[in-house]
RNA sequence: GGGCCGUUAGCUCAGCAGGUAGAGCACCUGACUCUUAAUCAGGGGGUCGCAGGUUCGAAUCCUGCACGGCCCA
């Protein structure tokens, strides 16, 4: 069946030429956008025509309305849609015939025309010329119920996009907040910097790191799990308030959370501790949700979250002591692993920050509400300062919303004999099983060495952030393309090469 | 890795006391000069995810596999 509308449409192309048409043109000349062009003329009564005005766009076809010699057909482009006309009478009739018989849902056409209103009220382009832009071979899914199928929407986002406006909305919001926090920062003085993403040592997480092989050097390379280290170098070289948005990779589990590939922003800020990095997160979340919706509160999945700042301040050890009656910092290992065996958990690797990160799980659902999670022990911590007050403890956070970790903020550790002791324990968890420890990195302690000032910095997940932002209850909904499976490309192939 | 659900036309879905597959949209032909899920008349289109099994007979029952979704680890 398929095969058929192609090979239709490849007749089409065929006499399409043979009329002297090219059915891909080079180049369109638009000029209004159907935003603009709403916004222009709605003031205009049903009925009231306003021939002296002129309109140039271009979209796609969507549907297509055929009354004999005329015909309303709607047409879409980035910025919405907007309805059509064109009848015999006011273009010449072999165009006119042409439009009827090979214009069809899904190809591209450039119009000119004016605006009216019709009997009904829809403002609407009167088309005086049109020019056919590019031809589509294959039908577009069904015009009311859309494309419902999930496989398809991830394995063809483009087909989602054309078909779901929500999908095309849902991208345009992400885009709008990546676009919106660029702004931000730089507004505030920081300055956006790159960092390797072929890393020999992958730092500045916990991550099964893909591994991958230089060919030049004849020897292996990590994909980098966090920026962290690199960037924390910048601030050691002279920069003072850097940020890097972009793609982090983990060899790790796929979930409606977790995506093997995913995008965060991290930044760093000298002289800054993790207070400063609090209230930097809840200004730059709480302002962008402003920014998008006109209100600190939106709903997600039926849940109304409230980004108002400032957000809720939850010591790690008080909730888990509250919430399951143990103290991860005092309470003897025995004792955790009791409280998590009671509850069903098995511990792949049996040591202390294993057992904190997974008491932590227990409860992570019970945060709803914008909260920063604060004052991680150290152990689970390597990265992050001693807390000024209790050195078992950081000056650690992340914010939590819906259960759901959104980022990790430290006064970051700038003493070089620590953060080398840190390492060490790192090692020792690595050897006792955790695949997911740090590893030593000399040269990071190197650059320590050096000096690094007081720096306060901060990592988003702007994927889990998206989620929050667009009502989505998977990852995969806030990633344009996420990974699938390979496909099966049978139908392309299969009768391309039509007659 | 485990559990549940799903896979039928390009799309959205019916069909499952087992009896040789349907609708709407889309597509093709024709009619129609203010429609908007346009309308009207006619037509074409399916290895029912794949492979086995049970049966005279399987889209339907059974088993395995693949792919996907949701939940759990």
């Amino acid at each position: 069946m398929i095969e058929e509308v192609r090979k239709q449409r490849a007749k089409e192309v065929e006499e399409l030429r043979s009329h002297g048409i090219n059915p891909y043109p080079y180049r369109f000349e638009k000029r209004h956008d159907t935003k603009a062009i709403r916004q222009a003329y709605d003031f205009l009564q049903p009925g009231q025509l306003l021939e002296n005005e002129k309109i140039i766009t271009a979209g796609r076809v969507m549907t297509i309305r055929l009354h004999g010699k005329s015909c309303f057909f709607t047409v879409r482009d980035f910025e919405g849609k907007i309805q059509a006309y064109i009848r015999q009478e006011e273009v010449l009739e072999q165009k006119y015939e042409i439009f009827k018989k090979y214009i069809a849902p899904g190809d591209f056409v450039g119009i000119i025309g004016f605006p009216f209103k019709s009997k009904t009220g829809e403002l609407t382009i009167y088309v005086k010329e049109y020019q056919l832009l590019s031809k589509a071979r294959r039908p577009l899914p069904e015009k009311w119920h859309g494309l419902k199928d999930k496989e398809v929407a991830y394995r063809r986002r483009y087909v989602d996009m054309i078909a779901n406006d929500s999908t095309l909305e849902r991208f345009k919001i992400r885009y709008q907040a990546i676009s919106f926090i660029r702004d931000f920062l730089t507004k505030r003085g920081f300055v956006e910097v790159e960092t390797p993403i072929l890393n020999f040592i992958p730092g500045g997480g916990a991550a099964k790191p893909f591994v991958t092989k230089l060919e030049a050097l004849d020897c292996e390379m990590y994909l980098r799990i966090a920026p962290e280290l690199h960037l924390k170098r910048y601030i050691v070289g002279g920069f003072e308030k850097v940020f890097e948005l972009g793609k982090n990779f983990r060899n790790e589990g796929i979930s409606y959370k977790h995506s093997p590939e995913f995008t965060s922003i991290e930044v760093y800020q000298a002289y800054a501790d993790y207070h400063d990095m609090m209230e930097l997160t809840e200004t730059l979340i709480s302002s962008l949700v402003f920014h998008l919706y006109g209100s600190y509160k939106i709903n997600y999945q039926g849940t109304e979250l409230d980004f108002t700042p400032p957000w809720r301040r939850l010591k790690m050890r008080e909730f888990i002591r509250d919430k399951l009656g143990v103290d991860i910092l005092e309470d003897e290992e025995r004792i955790l692993e009791r409280t998590l065996k009671d509850k069903g958990v098995e511990l792949d690797t049996n040591t202390r920050a294993r057992m904190i990160e997974k008491l932590w799980d227990l409860v992570e659902d019970q945060v709803i509400q914008p909260t920063f999670l604060m004052d991680h022990p150290v152990e689970i911590s390597p990265l992050a300062k001693r807390h000024r007050e209790d050195p078992r403890l950081t000056e650690r956070f992340e914010p939590i919303i819906y259960g759901m970790e959104l980022g990790n903020a430290f006064s970051e550790l700038n003493d070089p004999e620590d953060q080398l002791e840190r390492f060490k324990s790192q090692l020792k968890l690595r050897d006792a099983g955790d695949e997911e420890a740090h590893r030593m990195d000399f040269d990071f302690i190197r650059a320590l060495e050096y000096g690094l000032p007081p720096t306060g910095g901060l990592g988003i997940g702007i994927d889990r952030l998206m989620m929050l932002l667009t009502d989505s209850p998977s990852i995969r909904d806030v990633i344009a393309f996420p990974l699938v499976t390979q496909s099966d490309d049978e139908d392309v192939t299969e009768g391309s090469a039509a007659e």
